[in-house]
DNA sequence: TGTATTGTTCTAGCTCTAATAGAACAACTT
DNA sequence: AAGTTGTTCTATTAGAGCTAGAACAATACA
């Protein structure tokens, strides 16, 4: 798995982090079960700090697509692996997107639902 | 042209600005050529700092949105309407997608709305 | 032309978040 | 039993966001 991560963006590292361990998922290069690296293994080669690896790897539990457990490390879950991780990403980039055009979230179901008819 | 902010919201309060007139452009709520309210009397009525509002604007100029001239104040620019093109077309990809793993379109919904929340 | 309006630029200070750093600790693996 | 790994704690540094005040330059308009 190979990440990049750009230390001008705006979006912070460990958000970076996430969003790459995210896709990768969603994308089928990380299969349920899969251990991710350690935290400290994954600061020392990305030149990242621990504290920010394990920011990211606790914001990827509080979404449910890994378990973190002392001693083991990272596993991808089963939820984390299904078509709906993709679908999911689709959804948060359309939604997104209609947030920066400041649309509500109404707004945006009634293009949907047009869409869908 | 109703705005409404969060000062509690993660979106910095230019950020949030410039999203309420992007989207009103998007909406067809401003035509090309149609002048904004001053910084200094936007920031006003909304209870901003002068600076803030002058840095929505600057965000919506560098987007190409709006004009900005001493004296004249911003005005939206004829370009401001193909961002609603870009989030059709990414609305019309994942009803796609939604369609492909056999979603109906409440149960997108319902997936946007938890997107959104 | 003269005057008011409006964006531009500058300095300054405050607050909060991100990121780094080091250390001790608890749970799990082998 | 020993090593690995996430958890928790305190602390510091750097930068963004916001506010504030002031002076300035270009435009609009009477």
């Amino acid at each position: 798995m190979l990440i990049r991560l750009d230390p001008a963006s705006a979006e912070p590292l460990f958000a970076q982090l996430a969003g790459a361990v995210r896709g990768a998922i969603a994308r089928g290069e990380l299969a349920a079960g899969e251990r991710l690296p350690s935290a400290r293994e994954l600061a020392e080669s990305l030149g990242l700090n621990v504290h920010t690896v394990l920011h990211g790897y606790q914001l990827l539990r509080d979404e449910g697509l890994v378990e973190l457990r002392r001693g083991r490390g990272a596993v991808v879950t089963a939820a984390g692996t299904d078509g709906l991780a993709r679908l999911r990403e689709a959804v948060a980039g359309v939604t997104a997107e209609a947030r920066r055009l400041g649309l509500s979230a109404d707004e945006l179901i009634a293009l949907i639902r047009k869409e869908y008819a």
